[in-house]
RNA sequence: GUGGUCGUCUG
C-alpha cells in the first residue's frame, strides 16, 4: 500500500521526497524484500529523487543483515559513483555483515580501515564487532577489544556486558559472566531486561536450570518483570533438563500473564 | 523548523 500511495503521489504531481522514498526502502527491508527495495532506488533516480547517504545506508544494512556481502560492498563501491561517501553508519552495518558471515578477519579490516578514513569507532562499532567475537566463542578478542574502548575512553553501556555475558555463558566461563555481571553494577548501570535473560539461558545452558529459575523469580523485584522472552527461555530450560511438568506450569502462568509460547 | 539509516536475549 505503501507503494501504490508513492505511485499515485507521482500521478497527481506530487514528488515525494527523499525521506519517503527511504521510509518506503526500510519498509521493504524490514519483510526481507530487498529486490524490491532497490526497485525503490533505481525508481527514485528515475524519478529525478537524489538518493543520499540514509538511502544507501538501509539498503546495505539489509543487503548485511542478510548475510550478501557482494552485493553490499557493490552499492558501497556504488555510492561514490552518486558522490556520496559512507559514514560510521556504513562501516558499522559491513562490520555487522562480516561477523554473521563468519568472516571475522574481514570484519576486523573494516574496523581497521575505517580508522584509517578518518573515523572513530562508536559504542555501535564497538558492539558490533565485539558481538561477532563472542558469537565465535573468540573471548580473548572479545575481552582485549572491550579493553581497547575503555582505552579510547569510550564508556561501556549495558549492550556491551550483555554481549560479553552472553559470550562467557556461552563458552561455559560462568566464572567470567559473574565478575562482568558484578562489574556492570559497580559502573553503576542497570541491567535490563535482556541481561537477565541472557544470565538464565546461561545458566540453563550450563546445567544449572535451579540458580536460573531463582533469579526467574527474583528478577521482578529487581524491577524487571520477566517478558514472554524470559519464559520462553525458562521453559525450554526445564524441558531440555526432562522437567516438563514445571514447564507447562510457566507455560500455563505464561499465558495468565498474556504471554504466548514459541 | 519537522520526519528517515547501524549494536546485545528465546524461538
Amino acid at each position: 500500500e505503501a507503494k501504490e500511495m508513492v505511485a499515485s503521489m507521482v500521478q497527481i504531481g506530487v514528488k515525494p521526497d527523499v525521506v519517503t522514498y527511504n521510509s518506503l526502502i526500510k519498509g521493504f527491508c524490514l519483510q526481507n524484500k530487498v529486490k524490491e527495495a532497490r526497485g525503490v532506488l533505481d525508481e527514485m533516480i528515475r524519478e529525478g529523487c537524489a538518493p543520499d547517504i540514509y538511502s544507501y545506508n538501509i539498503l546495505i544494512d539489509s543487503y548485511c543483515k542478510n548475510k550478501r556481502i557482494d552485493e553490499a560492498e557493490q552499492l558501497f563501491d556504488e555510492m561514490s559513483c552518486m558522490s556520496l561517501t559512507s559514514d560510521l553508519v556504513t562501516y558499522n552495518s559491513v562490520i555487522m555483515g562480516y561477523c554473521l558471515a563468519e568472516r571475522l578477519k574481514e570484519a576486523q579490516e573494516v574496523f581497521e580501515s575505517l580508522i584509517v578514513h578518518g573515523y572513530r569507532p562508536n559504542i555501535i562499532t564497538y558492539s558490533t564487532l565485539l558481538d561477532g567475537f563472542c558469537q565465535k566463542g573468540l573471548m580473548d578478542d572479545a575481552l582485549n577489544l572491550f579493553k581497547k574502548l575503555k582505552r579510547c575512553d569510550m564508556k561501556p553501556d549495558v549492550v556491551l556486558y550483555n554481549t560479553l555475558i552472553q559470550g562467557m555463558y556461552n563458552v561455559g566461563n560462568l566464572d567470567g559472566a559473574s565478575k562482568l555481571f558484578t562489574e556492570l553494577i559497580m559502573q553503576g548501570l542497570q541491567p535490563d531486561i535482556q541481561t537477565y535473560n541472557i544470565k538464565i539461558n546461561g545458566l540453563c545452558k550450563n546445567g544449572l536450570v535451579s540458580d536460573a529459575y531463582r533469579i526467574f523469580r527474583e528478577m521482578e523485584s529487581y524491577g524487571c518483570p520477566p517478558n514472554s522472552t524470559t519464559y520462553n527461555i525458562i521453559i525450554q530450560g526445564f524441558l531440555r533438563h526432562n522437567d516438563s511438568p514445571s514447564a507447562s506450569q510457566l507455560i500455563d502462568e505464561m499465558v495468565e500473564r498474556g504471554f504466548s509460547g514459541d
